[in-house]
This record gives structure tokens, sequence and C-alpha cells, in this order.
DNA sequence: TTGAAAGCGCTAACAA
DNA sequence: TTGTTAGCGCTTTCAA
């Protein structure tokens, strides 16, 4: 691949005139510009990133950390902040901590070193001191996951809410004993799907039982079966399920038709997320329908403005109740 | 961040020294190594990958280019590559082509740049041409898909076996009219999977009958529903699907479900891949198992091994087929 | 409008 | 063993 010097020397002109024409400058006599594009052309020249970047310190690159690639939620996302990203001259290197801290530390350690100019933060285990740390030097934006009261900026739905409409939609279908499946509580997330959980039974005077709530390590499949298989142990039996992953949801459906349960007229079931599997389980799933893309989107304009030195405002985004046919008995 | 010379300048050596002793040269006393090691520690250098890799001309990144991010068989895949990456030193640039020519364009040009040191293509729809230009400079592996007879090297499995073996389990258990969802067949694995499905009809002397065989677009669920759709309205129905995709298959038990179909009595679905939600439907999915991960890490071993120089050879991987409730009537 | 030259941070060849 | 220095490819300041 031809380098500047190259072009210029067969353009007859000096590097920096290349340069100029290369990056628009309007200071190039349109005989000097079409001299230098012909030669372009001729030696097929494209400048490399890589001295251009040394040069001005960026990469118009942005590092997007996930705690799984897994987990369809995450996919969404990463559609909306690739579009944006690419719509603004950046691309994204996109990484896997599988929550793991010396993975954390790797990817952490690209903003310091500038491989990267910026990094969108998904994984809800992070460690916050060294976030925050970072966030001091380095443009940081978390997405879905965030430190409540924390000064990293932050795209979100109000988890809280969200819960609160679940549950209400199931009480109002008839539901008294309805069991939570939620993540470790460790998460705020967790925290909040949990919070509205609890504010919705008190609204309508509904005990809270510390039975019906199970917590599962993680959000494959497999744990929302386990979790149900656990529930449909009890004693006193739920009518109804709120799953805080669509993940765990499908999983828990699946342990009921195994176990010989009907959905919804047995147990009913509302899952979190609407991934696009939730339309394909037999039923298809009641769920909370978070705008991914958009928060993706968001993430990526936040990022790509708090790189160019603007101020970003943290952001709450709207979810939506999507009623299918796991609770329509 | 400090830089070089200012670790140099505080430890009282020159950069030079200060390089040896990052890069683990031996030539430095233990004395000067501590001295540097303290001054690192103490202004808490992290060497700028950006100026390394102006002069290495190297990036240690790999690109990989998926046609989508949805399917989760690409998702099992980039687990198996960064693993490996990470493991050598490397970290992937994650792109979706979106079989877009012009994302395609961009995106090689990284190569082209030096902005990544070589790239690992799962998209089918990529321009050959295009490509085996790029190959000729630059380290360049196919995965998945890849291009028969090309000079590429590539890791895939025998698609025209495992279909074939899908087949002769349709076959074996009864079925003697069984419809193929394949994807189109300008793809080299949409191909091989026909003639898979051809050559088992023909060992067992089943006729081939055309209106059994839907060509899809894409292969989400949604165009798996539409072609079960079609073919339910078929005067002769199949007894059987094989589908070239587990997501098309789900499409089309789904669509099964809704128009009252038992599955298998009625009608058995084979689909192909074993994405972990074959195991959540109901009933679960017989599928062709492709080693996904393997199939990743290969790939990413292959292409460090030609970034290194060395000759790459390419390779099959073995396929299986896990036989589940979906074909156990 | 154009060119010369400095310099981004690093490594390695060469010299001492 | 250590230091000096050129140079990777580019942009930008300053001068002409």
């Amino acid at each position: 691949m031809a380098n500047i010097q190259e072009v210029a020397k067969k353009a007859g002109v000096s590097v920096a005139t290349v340069s100029r024409v290369m990056n628009g400058n309007t200071s190039v006599t349109s005989a000097t510009r079409l001299k230098v594009e012909h030669a372009i052309e001729e030696l097929k020249y494209e400048p490399s990133v890589l001295g251009r970047n040394l040069r001005n310190s960026e990469s118009r690159l942005l590092l997007v950390l996930i705690p799984t690639i897994s987990n369809p939620f995450y996919t969404e996302i990463i559609n909306g902040i690739e579009e944006t990203a690419i719509q603004n001259g950046y691309n994204i290197l996109l990484c896997e901590t599988d929550s793991s801290v010396q993975r954390e530390n790797i990817y952490l350690n690209m903003v310091k070193n500038k491989v990267v100019d910026g990094v969108i933060t998904m994984d809800p285990a992070i460690n916050v001191n060294k976030l925050n740390d970072l966030a001091r030097q380095y443009p940081v934006i978390q997405c879905s996951e965030y430190e409540e009261g924390g000064v990293i900026p932050y795209v979100s739905i109000n988890n809280e809410l969200a819960a609160y409409h679940a549950m209400k939609h199931l009480i109002k279908i008839g539901h008294e004993r309805i069991a939570l499946i939620n993540s470790d509580e460790k998460f705020l997330y967790a925290r909040q799907r949990r919070q509205g959980y609890n504010r919705a039974l008190k609204e309508y005077q509904l005990p809270i039982d510390e039975d019906l709530i199970y917590h599962t390590d993680q959000l494959d499949f497999d744990y929302g079966i386990q979790a149900m298989r656990h529930l449909l142990q009890l004693e006193k039996k739920p009518t109804a399920v709120f799953a805080v992953s669509d993940t765990l949801a499908i999983g828990a459906l699946k342990e009921l038709n195994e176990s010989g349960f009907q959905v919804p007229e047995d147990i009913a079931v509302v899952g979190f997320d609407k991934i696009s599997f939730t339309n394909m389980t037999n039923p298809t799933l009641t769920t909370i329908s978070q705008p991914m893309y958009k928060m993706g989107s968001t993430a990526a304009m936040m990022l790509i403005n708090n790189i160019m030195g603007k101020k970003v405002e943290s952001i709450l985004l709207d979810h939506e109740l999507v009623i299918r046919d796991s609770t329509l008995g």
C-alpha cells in the first residue's frame, strides 16, 4: 500500500498538500488538487489510520463491553450502537467480559492506551471504583446497568416502574400468588425490579411471601428451568411467575410444559426484554419491551458527544408491556 | 497518561532502556531495571499501543466479519474466536456487514489501512473477487462459508454429509415425503446441503419433488414460519421437514403448533446448527450439531498463524446428528 | 497557495 | 549494558 510520500512524489507536490487534499482543506488550487487526486487514484492510496491516529491521538474506535454475547438482549443494543457509530465515522470494538476481572482490566486499559476513544459498558458486574477512576479522564457511558447517583452518564429504563407494570397486569387478571425469578440483587436492575414487585403487591394489599422469590446466578435458559423446578416443589405453588429476563422466563415455560402444567391456565408467565424468541415459544410470552436498539444508539450518541467534549445527560427511555398468550387466560 | 520519555527522565535512563524493560529484553542490569520499573509504577505508565503499532506496523487486532449478530449460530463461533485471540495477545473487532456492499468496503479497507492485522469472514454474501484480491496481500480466513476450490484457507464442516445424515435419519424412521427449507442456493452451504438432501433421496429411491423444496431469503424465525405456511398449503403435504438453519426450523415448529399439527406425529422437523434455543422448544428440536466454538477458535488460530507468516491448511470439522423429540415419534 | 519541518510514542539498528 | 538517533505515516504550524 502506497504512503503519502509516494503520492506526493508522483503528483510533484509536498506531503502537506496531499494531506490537505485528503482532508478536504480548501486552500488548494483545483489544478493541484486534480494532480494529487490523480496520483491517489493511480497508486490506490489509502491513508494509514495508524499514522493519522497517532498524530491526532484518536482512534475513532469505541469499546463496547458486554457481560456475554449469548443473551439476545445485548444483540439488539449492539445493533443500535454499531449503526450510530458507523454513521459518525466510528467503529466498535466489541468485547465480552464474561464478568471476569482479568478481562475487564485488559479492556479498560485499552481506553488508557488510546486504542479506543471511549467505552460503553453494559456489564453489571463491573468494578465501579475502577470505572469511576477511568471516567475521570476518559469518556465512559453506562448502558442498561448503571450506578445510582453515580457520576457516569447512563441510558437505561425505569426498571422499578417496568416491574411494577408487569406485576400490576398479573394482579389485575386475578393473580395473588406471584413468584419472582430474580437475578442476584447485587445488581441494581435486580434490586429495582424487586422494588417494583414489592410496590405492586403492597398497593393491592397482597402479602410478600419470601418463598416465592428465587434468585439465579445467571440468566441462561437452564437457570430458568431450575428456578421453576424449585417453585413447583412448593407446597403452596404460585399461580403466576414474573422473571426478570426473557431467557429465564423461557426456561420457566419449558419446565412448566415438561411438568404438564398449562400456561396460562395453571400458571401464567411474564418475562422481561422482549427478545425475538419470545414470539416463538408456545404459548407466546408476555414481556416488558425494552427499547434495545434505541438504547444502543442513544448510548453511542452520548459517547461520541462526550468524546467531542460535550456535556451529556443521563436518560431513562420508555418501556412497554407486551401482553401475549402466556398471560391471556 | 505518562509517555516513555517521562519515564526515562524520571528513571534517569534513555527511552531505549525503558523500551527494553517494557519488552522484557534481557540486556538490562537488574539495578537499571529496578529503577525503570519504579518510575513506571510511580507514573502509572502504560505504553501507547498506537505508537507501538505504528512502529511495528501491526495492530494486534483481528477483524471478524459476520452477516448478522442476531443469529445465535454466530454467537458461539465468536466466543471461540475471541477466547483464542485473547490467549494470543490479540483482540477482535467484530463487525456486522448486514451483507451490505458498502459496509463490506469500509471493513475490508480496515485491513488495507492496517487498522487490523487480518480478517475472519463468515459472510456468505461477501464479494468473492474483492476478498481474493485482499487475500493476495493480507491474511484472510473464511469461517463456515467459503469458496470451493478457492485459494483462501477456511474452516467449515462437510455440509453435504451433514445434510445427508439428517435426511437418512428421517428416511430411516419412515418418512418419504420430506420437505427442504433451504436458503438461497447462491450460497455454497445451501447448495451443499441440497446435494446431501438429494443424495439421501436417491439412495433410497425416493422421488425428488420440487414442490417440497422452499427457498427463503433470510434465516430469521419469520421466514421459517412463512416457509411452513407454504408447505402446509400443498395438496400432498410433507410428513417431515428439514430446515437448513435452526432459526428456520423453530419458525416452522411454531407454525405447525399454531396450525394444530402434532410434532413429530403429524410432521417431523429437523434443524441445523444446534443453537441453545433448540432445547427450549416444545418439542425439543432434532438438529445437526456444528462445533461452533471449535470452528471459531480454529479460525482464530489459523489467522494468527497466517499473520505470523506460517502456511495454513483448510480444515473440515466433524458434525453430529442430535436426535430429540421433534423426530422421536 | 504551497512547502519545510516538527512531532505524535514507540522500537531497533548502531555506536559507545 | 546503555544511549543516540532514525523513522513508522500522518497533520499542522510557520514561513515563503
